[in-house]
RNA sequence: GCGAUCGUAGCUCAGUUGGCAGAGCACCUGGUUGUGGUCCAGGAUGUCGCGGGUUCGAGCCCCGUCGAUCGCCCCA
C-alpha cells in the first residue's frame, strides 16, 4: 500500500505558476533585449562550478553561504553558483587572447545561496548580468553598464522619481581615508565599516573609528565637498571638459575619473536616475574603482556592481579592466508590483491567443473544426479551442474573452457557403469571410489590432 | 545559525470562555443547441501546514517540526 505525502518546495524557492511565468519572462525579455540592444552578447556558464572557484578569491568562508556537495563515492566539492562573475572571469580567462575587446557580455542564470530567506532574499533567484570586460580603461565603461541598467527600469515604467542609481568610488574613499590619517592597511576595514554605519549603534561606530584612526568627521566634510563637486558635473555635457580638482588643506585629488563619468552619464541622458554618494562601498572585495547601486524606497538594493579591474588576472587571466552589475529578479517583482507597474495585460501579452475557434455544433462545422485549427498553427498562430461538451455559442465566446483572445473564428451554418465568422474580440466587430481568404482575413485584424497598441 | 510573529477552501481572510468548518473572489452547471466581460439560480471545494500531548470534546490550550514574514549575522 503506497502511502502518501504531501511536499512542500524547500525553504527559499518558489513555484512559478502560469502567471508567475508569465512575469517572470516579461522581466526576462525586457533584460535580454535591453542588453541587446546596448550591443551585449549571451553568454550562460554552468549551473554549479569546482567549490575552489568561489573561495579562491573570497575564502572559506563563503562556504557557510553556498549550497556544496559531493557526488555520491566521488571527491570533487562543487558549488551551485551564487554568482555569476566567478564564472564569467574564468570564461573570460580562458579564452581572452581570441575575444574581440571590449568584451560585452550579459547573462540572466539561476543563483543559490545558502542564506535565511527574507523580504527580497531567496535561496534560488534570477540575476542579470551585464559586464564590459577588457578595451580602455575609461569611465565610459562605467558609464555604459549604467545606462543599459537604467534603461531596462525604464522600459518595466519606472523612473527617477521611483528608483535612482547611487554611485560611489572606492579610489576616492580610499584617498579621502588616507587624508585623514587612516593607515593604508586598515581601508578595507574602514570600507565596511562606512558601509554599515548607520546599523550600528553610535558610540560602536565611534569606537570602531578611532581604533582605525579614522577622524569621520574630517572624512565627511571632505566627502561632502567632492560629492558636491561630483554633483555639479551631472548634467554638465563633454564639450568644455575642465580639469577638476579636490584641493583641501593637504588633501588633493584628481576628479577626472569622476568628472567624465559624470559628464558621460550626461551624454547618455541618464543623469536624472544618478546621485553620488561616496559613503557607498558594497561589501565585496574585488571592487577596485567606481562602485554602485540601483535604490529605491522601502526595498532593498534592486541591483549592484561596479568596477573590478583585478578580477581577471585573479582567474589565471591577463590584466584586463572590467566594470558590471547584477540585477535580481526578487527585489525589482517587489518594486514593480509595489509601483502597480505589474498589471495583467503587460505580462500576459505575449500570451494571448491569437484566435479562438468556435463550432456551433452541426456537422460540417464539427468536421472542419480540427482541420482549420491545424491550418492555422501551421500559419503560425496561437490557436485555441474548448474542451468543454457545449456548442453554446455565447459561452464559448464567454471562454474566449477569459483566455484573452484577441479574435475568434466561429464555424456554423454559413460554412455550406464557405464562408465562417471572424471577429474582432477587442472591439466587437465582426463579418462573413470566405475560408479561402479567411488567413489573410485574419492577419488583417491582428495588424490592425496591433498598430492600435492594445 | 539566533530571536519574534504567523500558518483555516485555488486566492484574500472570518471563526466568540475549548462545543456541528464559514464568507467574498475564483471555478463548474443551468437560465441561453448563434454572439463575450453584466445579471440570476444552483453546485463542488478542506488531513484547519505536519506530528504528538492535554481534554468527554481541540481550528482554538501545550510540546515538537516544516514553511512564510520581520529583525540579527551575511549580502556577491
Amino acid at each position: 500500500m503506497a502511502s502518501s505525502k504531501k511536499f512542500q518546495g524547500p525553504r527559499g524557492t518558489r513555484d512559478f505558476y502560469p502567471a508567475d511565468m508569465a512575469v517572470r519572462r516579461y522581466i526576462e525579455s525586457v533584460w535580454r533585449t535591453t542588453s541587446i540592444n546596448h550591443g551585449f552578447d549571451e553568454v550562460e556558464g554552468p549551473t554549479f562550478e569546482h567549490l575552489e572557484l568561489y573561495t579562491h578569491k573570497s575564502g572559506p568562508g563563503i562556504v557557510s553561504e553556498l549550497f556544496s556537495f559531493k557526488r555520491a563515492g566521488g571527491e570533487t566539492e562543487y558549488a551551485l553558483r551564487p554568482e555569476f562573475t566567478p564564472t564569467l572571469a574564468r570564461m573570460v580567462a580562458a579564452r581572452a587572447a581570441e575575444l574581440p575587446k571590449p568584451i560585452k557580455w550579459f547573462a540572466i542564470p539561476g543563483h543559490y545561496r545558502a542564506e535565511r530567506p527574507q523580504r527580497g532574499r531567496l535561496r534560488e533567484f534570477f540575476q542579470w548580468n551585464v559586464d564590459v570586460v577588457g578595451g580602455d580603461r575609461t569611465p565610459d565603461a562605467d558609464k555604459e553598464v549604467i545606462a543599459t541598467a537604467v534603461s531596462a527600469l525604464e522600459k518595466l515604467g519606472l523612473g527617477p522619481a521611483e528608483v535612482k542609481v547611487r554611485i560611489g568610488d572606492r579610489e576616492v574613499v580610499t584617498s579621502l581615508l588616507s587624508s585623514v590619517g587612516c593607515a593604508d592597511e586598515f581601508h578595507t576595514e574602514a570600507l565596511s565599516l562606512l558601509d554599515k554605519k548607520d546599523k550600528i549603534p553610535q558610540d560602536q561606530f565611534q569606537h570602531a573609528a578611532q581604533t582605525l584612526h579614522l577622524d569621520y568627521p574630517l572624512l565627511i566634510e571632505h566627502a561632502n565637498a567632492v560629492q558636491r563637486m561630483a554633483s555639479q558635473c551631472l548634467g554638465t555635457r563633454t564639450d568644455p571638459a575642465p580639469a577638476m580638482h579636490f584641493r583641501q588643506n593637504e588633501v588633493h585629488l584628481p576628479m577626472e575619473w569622476i568628472d567624465s563619468l559624470a559628464r558621460a552619464l550626461t551624454d547618455s541622458n541618464v543623469h536624472d536616475w544618478c546621485v553620488f554618494d561616496f559613503s557607498i562601498a558594497r561589501g565585496l572585495a574585488y571592487y577596485t574603482g567606481t562602485v554602485f547601486e540601483v535604490i529605491a524606497d522601502g526595498e532593498r538594493a534592486v541591483a549592484g556592481g561596479g568596477r573590478y579591474d583585478k578580477l581577471i588576472e585573479s582567474f589565471g587571466g591577463p590584466s584586463m579592466p572590467a566594470c558590471g552589475f547584477g540585477m535580481g529578479d526578487v527585489v525589482l517583482g517587489l518594486l514593480l508590483h509595489d509601483k502597480g507597474l505589474l498589471p495583467d495585460e503587460v505580462y500576459l501579452a505575449p500570451l494571448r491567443p491569437h484566435v479562438f475557434v468556435i463550432s456551433n455544433g452541426a456537422e460540417q462545422p464539427e468536421a472542419e473544426l480540427p482541420r482549420l485549427i491545424a491550418q492555422l498553427r501551421k500559419a503560425g498562430c496561437h490557436v485555441r479551442h474548448t474542451y468543454r461538451a457545449t456548442r453554446n455559442v455565447g459561452k464559448l465566446l464567454g471562454e474566449a474573452d477569459k483566455l484573452r483572445s484577441r479574435t475568434a473564428i466561429i464555424l456554423g451554418d454559413e460554412l455550406m457557403e464557405g464562408r465562417v465568422v471572424l471577429k474582432d474580440l477587442e472591439g466587437g466587430e465582426q463579418r462573413e469571410v470566405a475560408l479561402d481568404d479567411l488567413e489573410r482575413a485574419l492577419r488583417e485584424v491582428l495588424d490592425a489590432q496591433e498598430n492600435a497598441g492594445v
